[in-house]
DNA sequence: TTGACACCGTTTCATATGCAACGAATACTC
DNA sequence: GAGTATTCGTTGCATATGAAACGGTGTCAA
C-alpha cells in the first residue's frame, strides 16, 4: 500500500503477528487442536481420517478421487487414511464394477456407530466456537468465503 | 444449538464445508500456499525458516525459546529451522555469555540482504489479501482475534 | 482390434513433524 | 557449598507428509 518505512536495521517494518497468512495458520491450528486431540486420544482418529469419515457419512458410496476433491486433501493422504480406516473396520472398500478403476468407499456398521458418537461432539464444538465468535461470526465467515472464493 | 436432525442413515446431518475448524484450515492453507511456494522455489526458504527470519529482523538478538513463544512453533522446529538458516549463512548462532544455556540468534549481512528481498514481497502479499477481503477485512480480523484470544 | 492417451488408487522416496529423552548450564533449597 | 530441580537447545525415534512413479483400467481414434 504505502512505501515501507525503513527501521534502524534498514529493513522494512514488518510485524508477523499482523500478517494474515500467519494469523490464519495460528488460528486454524488453535481451532483444530482441542477437538483433534480428543478424537485422537478417545477414538484413535486423525484429522485426515475424520474428514474421510465425515464425507462418507454425508455422501454414501464415494471414490477416493471424490473425497480428494471435496475434502481438500491429496489423494495419497486420502488413500492412506482410508486404508487405516478399513484396517480398523470403520469403512469398506469395494471395486466399482461399472468402472474398475474406481473404489466405492462406505461406512460399515461399526463406522456408523463411531460417527454416531463423533458427530454430536463436532456439532457441539461448532456451537462453542460460534458462541465464542458471537457477533463477529457473520463477518468472520464472510471473510472466509472471500479467501476460499466460495462467494466472490 | 438445536437438536441434530437425523437423516436416512440415522446419523446427524453434518456438513464439513460449514465446519469452522475445517474451513479455517482450508483457508489458512490457501493463503499460505502461494507465498510459501514462491519463497521455497525462489529463495529456498520454508515456512518455519521464514518465521524465524522475520522474528530476527524484527527483534534483533533472540534465543530459541524466545522465538518459540512468539512465533507459535515447537522449539525443535525452531531449532532445526535455525540450524538450516545457519548452514545457509543467513543467521549466526552465538552463546549468551550471561546465561550460557541460551543462544543469541542474529541475522548475518547475507540474512539482512535476503530479508530486504523477502519483506517487500510479504508486504505486497498482505496488501493483496487485504484488498481481496475488502470490506470484510475488519470483521474477519475481529473474528481472528476472538479465536486466538488476543482481544477477548 | 490396436495403439496412444488419460485416469484412479497405491506405493516409494526423501523430507518434515511432534514428542520424549538427553547433556549442559543455571537456579533453588537446605 | 552440595544436591536437587529446572531450563535451554539438540537429537533420536516413530510417524506423517507431498511429489513423483507405477500398475491397472478405461477411453478414444484410426
Amino acid at each position: 500500500m504505502t512505501a515501507p518505512i525503513t527501521s534502524k536495521s534498514g529493513l522494512p517494518d514488518f510485524d508477523l503477528t499482523r500478517f494474515l497468512p500467519y494469523r490464519l495458520a495460528v488460528a486454524a491450528e488453535k481451532l483444530s487442536e482441542g477437538l483433534a486431540r480428543r478424537y485422537r486420544t478417545e477414538f484413535g482418529i486423525s484429522v485426515p481420517e475424520w474428514r474421510v469419515l465425515v464425507h462418507l457419512a454425508h455422501s454414501g458410496n464415494v471414490s477416493v478421487r471424490d473425497i480428494e476433491a471435496r475434502v481438500a486433501m491429496e489423494k495419497s493422504k486420502v488413500s492412506r487414511a482410508a486404508s487405516r480406516l478399513e484396517a480398523a473396520g470403520y469403512i469398506a472398500k469395494e471395486i466399482n464394477e461399472s468402472d474398475r478403476r474406481l473404489l466405492q468407499l462406505s461406512l460399515t456398521q461399526k463406522g456408523r456407530a463411531l460417527m454416531a458418537r463423533l458427530l454430536p461432539i463436532a456439532i457441539a464444538y461448532q456451537a462453542e466456537v460460534a458462541a465464542r465468535l458471537a457477533e463477529t461470526l457473520q463477518g468472520f465467515e464472510a471473510g472466509l468465503d472471500r479467501i476460499t472464493g466460495d462467494k466472490v
